[in-house]
DNA sequence: TGTCGCAGGATCGTATCCAATATTTCATTC
DNA sequence: GAATGAAATATTGGATACGATCCTGCGACA
């Protein structure tokens, strides 16, 4: 899932670019939570009818990022204090899990992968890549998951993870942080190699909370202030 | 979720009607796994254009009731005895979680709510009506959960009840089982009553354990056969 | 002054029609 | 007879057009 393998002789369809259109737009911060989003608009910003912008909405819906009411259309999602606590918490119970059904049927493989995914996270951090780092450092976390082989949760941990991973971005930016987590991110690598799956699992937790309660705060405070 | 709140005046969306035929025809069997659905023919089942059923098939993507494959429609998910144990897996960390906030904030119209669900639940059973059985049942896992105030969590637990949902349709027939379920929900909500969080988080899990545990050697039975 | 009712425009939902892609059929060749 | 390739058919993806619903603002009435 860090890259969908290999689209050899990509074929995209409109309305998955639509919705890659939309989505870097949420998550990218352009459009705020609470932003309507108008079809003819979108339709007419990307040369297309409005058929495949509803279909890329309900897509978007689907994932957490959007909210569609009957006939008053689609608003950009917003985020509660509540809700990022909801979110992560239910991360916090399905990372660890998967991540000790991972290492129960690691391949060399597999080990590669992540130490792949976490040197590209390196790589964005030392070029101040901002834009790249949010998905890097989810693939990094998919490819720790991935040898489980639990595609549902997988495409749960997803949409928990796009629901909050604009907010994310905010907490990404300060250097201080990005040395913290790419700090943690080695520590996880380290006992993931060793195939220690309770330290592994232990180390991602405290990954997972200590990210949770940053953003947590983080949108309290907003919430106070606005 | 029981029942959405109250649709004093209904006027549903073509989309929404066509989504819960199709659903139902899933659930209740009649689309086994695998099974291609033609827009059209259910365009022209239901006399509407084939626009609303591709926006209904897009929601039951998500819902995982199908999957879809650009160019080439969409076909009845099937359900493996391993995506089984991944579903459930996922249930048996979030729901003891989820009951356990419940009970942290409960109420005594919550309470109410839930004996109301379980007196339904029992009637459905006295009276004999399997069709209603899994909706009943689905209904009072969610009463149990819902005063958690966990919206996005509850959102995810609906898709992965759905999703095996009509292969523990297979499961409830034999009155044996529904007598069993019947005592275990009984027994949930007598802890769940007194606030014993422990203890209904325990019986809620051995619960949810069980019936897992039934559908997926189930499924195993029809994997070596077939 | 505040509430209600009623245009008018904006926006969404659906039907109809056309284009692109996949699947099947059938002839052709080795 | 099996494999290859090309037309025919079926099915989905997308565009245009129309009708339904919602929202806003203005005027009437209490």
């Amino acid at each position: 899932m860090p890259t969908p393998p290999k689209p050899l002789l990509q074929r995209q369809t409109v309305t998955a670019m639509v919705a890659e259109y939309i989505a870097a737009k949420i998550i990218g911060g352009d459009y705020p939570g609470g932003h309507q989003i108008r079809q003819e608009a979108i339709a007419a910003e990307l040369g297309v009818s409005r058929i495949p912008v509803r279909e890329a909405l309900l897509q978007l819906e689907a994932e957490g990022l959007v909210v569609i009411r009957t006939h008053r259309g689609a608003v950009v999602s917003d985020l509660s204090a509540d809700d990022a606590i909801d979110l992560f918490d239910a991360r916090l119970l399905l990372e660890p899990f998967l991540v000790k059904k991972a290492i129960a049927r690691l391949s060399n493989q597999d080990i590669a992968n992540v130490e792949r995914a976490l040197r590209d996270y390196e790589a964005a951090i030392v070029r101040g890549d901002p834009k790249e780092l949010s998905r890097l450092n989810w693939a990094f976390h998919t490819a720790l998951l991935e040898p489980s082989m639990r595609p549902r949760s997988m495409a749960v941990l997803q949409t928990l993870y796009s629901s909050a991973d604009r907010y994310l971005r905010l907490q990404i930016e300060p250097l201080k942080a990005q040395t913290k987590a790419l700090q943690e991110h080695r520590d996880i690598f380290e006992a993931y190699r060793l195939r220690d799956a309770v330290e592994t699992s232990r180390l991602l937790k405290k990954h997972v909370a200590d990210a949770a309660e940053e953003i947590v705060s983080q949108l309290k405070r907003g919430e106070a202030a606005g």
